[in-house]
DNA sequence: TATGTTATAGTCAGTTTGACTACAACGAGG
DNA sequence: CCTCGTTGTAGTCAAACTGACTATAACATA
């Protein structure tokens, strides 16, 4: 065994909601160098009394604006860490990635080393035939791969979990978890079979006797439901 | 944001075989304090121009003893980091693990700072009755949840996709690639249906005309075949 | 009240599964 | 060299699940 050479360790987070219908992403720009002025995903260095995951909450809380105080209602979980020897020029971090989703976040405030913060459409931003300047800039650091597996493990995971559920607030109706799968997936799953894939997973949802609010476009009101304990969906659900 | 607190960055390695039938992994004798005497799973420092992977296929080559020039046959890939802050008693230490396996393995040898190093049966270090210390010594630091968060990585990743080749060299049989299934399972999957799934999965294997040599049991000799370029599984595998 | 829109229910052929049974090929012991 | 136990291979069949539909009920809005 050899020396062991000083790094700082932070945390970078993809922070994802439904917003319009798209999966999107919270950016902040950055106040301060490297990248100064370019979008990043929002993170910060762990303190020496907490680990990463403790991290990532405080940095979550932070940057969505929610204090403490407030109980969020989402999911965080672990994505990969990134150590190049060069992803920082300042010096040598690593990054312990994380996921987080939920519903309905407000619209970011910008925290206090970050210039401005706001949502972006993820699939604007990874899209290979980038779209103009304005709905895709060049992430900081290396960030833009951060999202890419990001954004593949949401897929992932909608397949084999009810993780979906994280992403509409209660209680809610089939069709608004439908359009997180067609949001996160960009198609949307047969109408039919979702209904029959998720009524008959044991514990994904649970009824509600109550119906939804109008939707201003007419139609018939949803039935409302919650959360069901269940985590798994097996055999998974099929990605278009 | 605030100050970036020094820490090191440390690899560790779940690296798993299959053994005489039964999933193994390789523990190191530790020759330092702390834990000096306790086994722990083998790992190292990040060097200052290396990134965790780098790092962790050189503690494989190390610990293995197979050189960097012997080709190494088999995959490695990053589990999780662990972080918490009094994960080591002397300093700040984040450790990226990963997990690795591969087949026929050599008994190893210690490296410079164990004591000792052999190979162990996953299921007798982590059943919950634990079995004679002899079998079963506690692991040092969160080596034990580092191991069954790798032993369920793999029991997993064997469902989707095709890495229990990874287990096997090649040539190799039906019969020697459903015991790896039965050896990280714990129980056998269905002989018929088994052939029926990695047959009929495009590309999972790829079979050759020649056929294996005699088992020392008796019976017929099995089809040789070699990994094909598959890499998921779709639909998965069922467990047990 | 008419009309378009949306949710819900049901159908059906084709595929995949899980649990079997039958057969073929081989090594070893008599 | 014939028989027997062992192991690999092939096939069967009902049940479950899927993917692609069609039909109908329940609304909101005009």
């Amino acid at each position: 065994m050899s020396d062991h050479p000083p790094f700082a360790v932070a945390v970078d987070l993809a922070i994802f909601t439904i917003r319009d219908g798209a999966l999107s992403v919270l950016l902040v720009e950055r106040g301060e160098e490297p990248f100064r002025g370019q979008w990043a995903l929002p993170g910060g260095f762990v303190e020496p009394d907490e680990d990463a995951e403790q991290a990532a909450w405080r940095e979550l809380h932070e940057e969505t604006g929610l204090e403490s105080s407030a109980r969020f209602a989402g999911h965080l979980e672990q994505l990969r860490t990134y150590s190049a020897p060069d992803r920082d020029p300042r010096m040598r971090v690593v990054s312990v990635a994380h996921v987080a989703l939920a519903p309905d976040l407000p619209e970011p405030t910008a925290g206090t080393d970050a210039a401005d913060a706001r949502w972006w459409v993820v699939d604007d931003l990874l899209s290979p035939a980038e779209a103009t300047a304005e709905e895709a800039p060049e992430l900081a650091f290396d960030h833009r791969q951060i999202l890419l597996d990001a954004r593949e493990r949401v897929r992932a995971k909608l397949e084999y979990t009810t993780l979906a559920t994280e992403f509409v607030a209660e209680p809610f109706t089939l069709p608004e978890l439908r359009r997180v799968y067609t949001a996160v997936w960009g198609s949307p799953p047969d109408l039919g079979n979702f209904r029959r894939k998720v009524l008959g997973t044991e514990g994904f949802v649970i009824p509600t006797d109550a119906h939804g609010s109008p939707t201003g476009a007419g139609g018939r009101r949803a039935l409302l439901y919650r959360r069901g304990p269940a985590k798994v969906v097996s055999p998974p659900m099929a990605r278009g």
